[in-house]
DNA sequence: AGAAGTTATGTTACCGCTAACATTACTGGA
DNA sequence: TCCAGTAATGTTAGCGGTAACATAACTTCT
């Protein structure tokens, strides 16, 4: 019924080199099975209605017959695109990426692309090898978390960009201190940290802290940071900062507490800090000096961790888009990769949500 | 100096096909700088040893002039083997399976690989069409959660172990209800349940609880609450088991005390949650209405999150190796692709932690 | 000096798939 | 009747690498 087209075996001849390849069926293997070519079998897959019916039949059971399973390697090189995202953030188990990786996901996966992901433990030594790595398997598009990278980092986003690579930045909105700027999507943290001291200032305090982050690459929280200063100067209030010890984070939380109590003259009478976990670390630290929270103390955090809401009092918090960023650049990477106009500076909504301990009831 | 050889220029023929390929540069390229053929330019890169010291040069000096980067899937699919695994895993959200993919991360990273993740929302349904999907890559090895699978998804894991690729459960360690049994690395569920119910009747406790999670395909969660039902019976205790509402942890942890103490009739004096965030929702309702822990009533959670040991009294929880799951995953993996010992079984440690919530001082 | 090994590089033929172009058979309109 | 148009499939030539084998220029040993 089928006619053998291009015999393969040259089994006649003499020594015949080794076969490399490794089991798995073929299109070629397909092909032969159901009597066709292996291009139509290809075509079967991409485009079924360029196929006539009853070949589709065939190729279709033959398909089943062979469990067969592309070969996207194979695919991908021959047709110069890979349906594939590479992500690059800091750490994986952070919460608060991970929510946005999973937004990533979801959105990539209902696409049909697959994500690989890469994490740089917040050292951009390892996220310029980590990029550098990932772009060897031409992904359709890069993530990359925030704006600060080192030189040469920038310069393979660049050229990715330039050859036609979509590069999202994620977490950021603010136009890097150097070099081109790629499509992001974020938020201003420096105004996320404003929001805060005024939050804190409308209720009336007058001498604030805040407490920042150990990892010296958080550049979020320290801009957070910096936001926060500038507005509680602006509003001429007093306003110190200090950087939490290194360690887990509520028992940081605790111990930066202690630090602002002990070794600070003047009175302060609020502090934020640069996470939910050191805020609530802190909270639990007052409460355990018998501090009333917020009449002697008022606090707040970042993030919005399940845990913030549950505390007594509960923690004031700012909720950031953890999941929609993801989601949102998502979309875009697929809107890009269509055809569709290009990934763009896209800032997503925060929220403070004011709690019992930053306002008196 | 250098001769030209199989000059790649038809540009003298006529129409000349169009040609592919995307800017990048490519071994060939690079080769031509040198004055090499492509052959040396990769002998170089994978064993320099093998070129001569001034070619070498020659060779090092246009790669950076190229800013060459190798072409991953052309070279796998030339060398049928690809530098990368891929990890499935039912939420990437999920701080618990966070950290054992930031241990794989870790370990394949040191060793040149990459990580493909793919979640699947704790459906069966989408696990499969994820293995399908990461299988089309060829990974090196295959990392997925659990040892509950569809029929399809054993048999695709089956064929992927029996062509050479490792397949590795993590998170469980006992033997699946069907099917091959494959490499595991992870406890025994249902013993952690026994030492929950040994634990809380070594204090004393003659009525027991389990909550459950609400979260059907969880069945580490079941697992564990089978093991505590089966070892307070064996210890002549009533026990009762019940599942947790829908929604966010702590809340739910709530409304499940709630339920346990108004819909049953006998006392309950200790109760064990599937996990430390329901566990703490519950201590903290369990306050709210002024009960004494563990006095009325003791309280042990599952999963040692950083929360637990904050609260005011501690959670006595489980601590399940984490980030050890993901990191003995990857040496054994990397073992495995070595060439040394296949993967196997591995049971990994926990630790139950008696802390305040279920200990009186 | 000739055989046998070593070292450094090149040739050829793929890996498995797809883009571009080619072919064949059939359709319908002038 | 002949030709353009269309539908279905095939042929060819890669994509960018690497495995296997081949070759050429030296060494080394007998």
């Amino acid at each position: 019924m089928s006619s053998i087209k291009k015999n393969p075996s040259p089994a006649a001849a003499a020594p015949a080199r080794q076969r490399r390849g490794h089991g798995r069926a073929t299109l070629q293997d397909v092909a032969l099975q159901a009597g066709v070519t292996s291009i139509t079998v290809s075509r079967f897959l991409r485009q079924p209605q360029l196929v006539a019916p009853e070949t589709a039949q065939r190729i279709q059971a033959a398909l089943a017959a062979t469990g067969y399973m592309p070969n996207k390697q194979a695919g991908h090189l021959a047709s110069g695109q890979s349906k594939m995202v590479a992500a690059i953030i800091p750490s994986i188990a952070n919460s608060i990426f991970a929510e946005t990786v999973q937004g990533l996901s979801d959105g990539l996966q209902a696409a049909g692309y697959e994500l690989l992901l890469a994490s740089t433990g917040y050292s951009q030594e390892r996220e310029e090898e980590q990029i550098r790595a990932v772009l060897g398997w031409f992904p359709s598009a890069l993530v990359v978390t925030g704006r600060h990278h080192s030189a040469a980092a920038i310069a393979l986003l660049t050229t990715a960009m330039q050859s036609g690579t979509p590069v999202i930045e994620v977490w950021d909105q603010q136009r890097a201190p150097t070099g081109p700027d790629f499509a992001q999507i974020g938020f201003n943290h420096e105004q996320v940290g404003r929001a805060m001291a005024e939050h804190l200032l409308a209720q009336g305090h007058r001498s604030l802290a805040y407490v920042d982050s150990s990892v010296a690459e958080d550049f979020r929280a320290h801009e957070r940071g910096a936001g926060f200063t500038a507005a509680a100067k602006d509003a001429g209030a007093r306003v110190r900062s200090v950087t939490a010890p290194p360690g887990e984070a509520f028992d940081s939380g605790r111990h930066a507490l202690t630090t602002l109590l002990e070794h600070t003259r003047s009175r302060v009478s609020a502090a934020a800090f640069a996470n939910d976990h050191l805020a609530c670390g802190a909270l639990l630290e007052a409460q355990a000096r018998h501090m009333a929270v917020p009449g002697d103390l008022a606090l707040m955090g970042f993030g919005d961790f399940a845990i913030s809401r549950q505390l007594q009092p509960a923690l004031t918090t700012v909720r950031p888009p953890r999941y929609d960023i993801g989601r949102e650049a998502a979309r875009q990477l697929l809107a890009a990769l269509g055809g569709g106009a290009p990934a763009c500076h896209r800032s997503l909504p925060w929220e403070l949500l004011p709690r019992g301990s930053s306002v008196a009831r």
